[in-house]
DNA sequence: GGAATAAATAAACACCGTTCATTATCTTTG
DNA sequence: CAAAGATAATGAACGGTGTTTATTTATTCC
């Protein structure tokens, strides 16, 4: 009896042309300025059929930011390759930002608009974010257990520079930064200079 | 002649009956749960009467921030009282995590919503925020240069603690911090130790 | 008081996410 | 193989959005 396979494997690739489309719209034009029908125009279908396989637009952007921190995990994966942990996590730290500059909308979708937090905040889970959070937090427990730098727990020690580097990113991406009156064209190499000094300065 | 005058006067009054059912909503509801409609309903106009007055939805939100940041400032001038400029440093810091949590609503669409600053991006004033972060930046100007912190100017500086505390904020209000699994009860005074810890961190 | 001006609105436009009754397609059964 | 049943896809609609325009209402000026 393949059918009832087959069927499944349909209904599998039915979502990845939906997810896959909505990613390049979404890279593109940024979550905001697309529609189910903009996605269901791209892939050649009605947008009621969209709802057949994802119930609403947030367990689609749901998907959607899987592979997106499924992206973030391959960047890590690819630029974090030094042997020693400070090392590692200046990498991580630079990588992190890289991501967010070459993936704004991406980063977006993933770090900064509201939706589709609500969706998933019965779940508790968020099982997204995970594996690009763990190589964060793994990195630096072991900075905290080494004592190589100046945080009370690893938690503090994660969070804290998460918060910092994503607070120069959406500050960045939201135009806020501006109030600041630099130069436009510096400053991602100043947001990336200022990771950089943050690091130092928390190194023991 | 008093009746240009009093038509001004009109009009500078529907402008504010109109900014301040916006704002009570917004704090009531949130930014994307509030349109035009329900404001012209709340003030019992009509939708279109609003065009009138604001040539769009942007250049409204660009009015509610201007009150937004004036509370802001407010809250500033209130709480940052002490001498000392570590002293006031801290207060400043601790403020503004304050302002977020008491306000969580108006910071979203101050320093989080996309809204307006696609509208601002030609006038490359965003005069609203100026008095605020004016704030920030005297304080970690003098503190710089009395070489009381560990920043290598006062930009780097102000953008840093500024980033630092937004980036935690942030993360909160849009629930990613959630993926850390920490307990949600304690979660905001688990940011305002990691803010604290930061400010201590900074002093040379 | 009547013409000119200004203010307010109802109705419409072009979107949006979503639902539902209907149609088309495929699978199973007699 | 054809008919019946299940599944997939859709067109049309619902109630919402921001915004524009033609029309009506109110005010000012002569």
């Amino acid at each position: 009896m393949g059918i009832t396979e087959r069927k499944e494997r349909e209904k599998a690739e039915m979502r990845r042309r939906i997810v896959d489309a909505a990613i390049d719209m979404f890279v593109a034009e940024g979550y905001e300025k697309v529609s189910i029908r903009n996605i269901a125009d791209k892939i050649e279908y009605s947008p009621a059929t969209i709802y057949l396989y994802y119930k609403d637009k947030d367990e689609l952007l749901y998907d959607v930011q899987a592979e997106a921190f499924g992206k973030l995990a391959a960047y890590f994966k690819a630029k974090v390759t030094a042997a020693d942990v400070l090392e590692r996590l200046e990498q991580l730290a630079l990588a992190y930002f890289d991501f967010s500059q070459e993936y704004q909308e991406l980063y977006d979708l993933m770090f900064i608009i509201k939706a589709p937090m609500n969706t998933v905040e019965e779940d508790e889970e968020w099982k997204n974010g995970l594996e690009a959070f763990s190589y964060l937090r793994d990195i630096m427990t072991e900075c905290v257990e080494k004592k190589l730098v100046r945080f009370p727990d690893p938690m503090t020690a994660t969070l804290s520079i998460w918060a910092f580097i994503h607070g120069f990113i959406s500050l960045n991406l939201r135009c806020r930064i501006k109030i600041a009156q630099l130069d436009v064209l510096a400053l991602p190499a100043f947001v990336r200079s200022c990771v950089k000094h943050y690091v130092e300065t928390i190194k023991a």
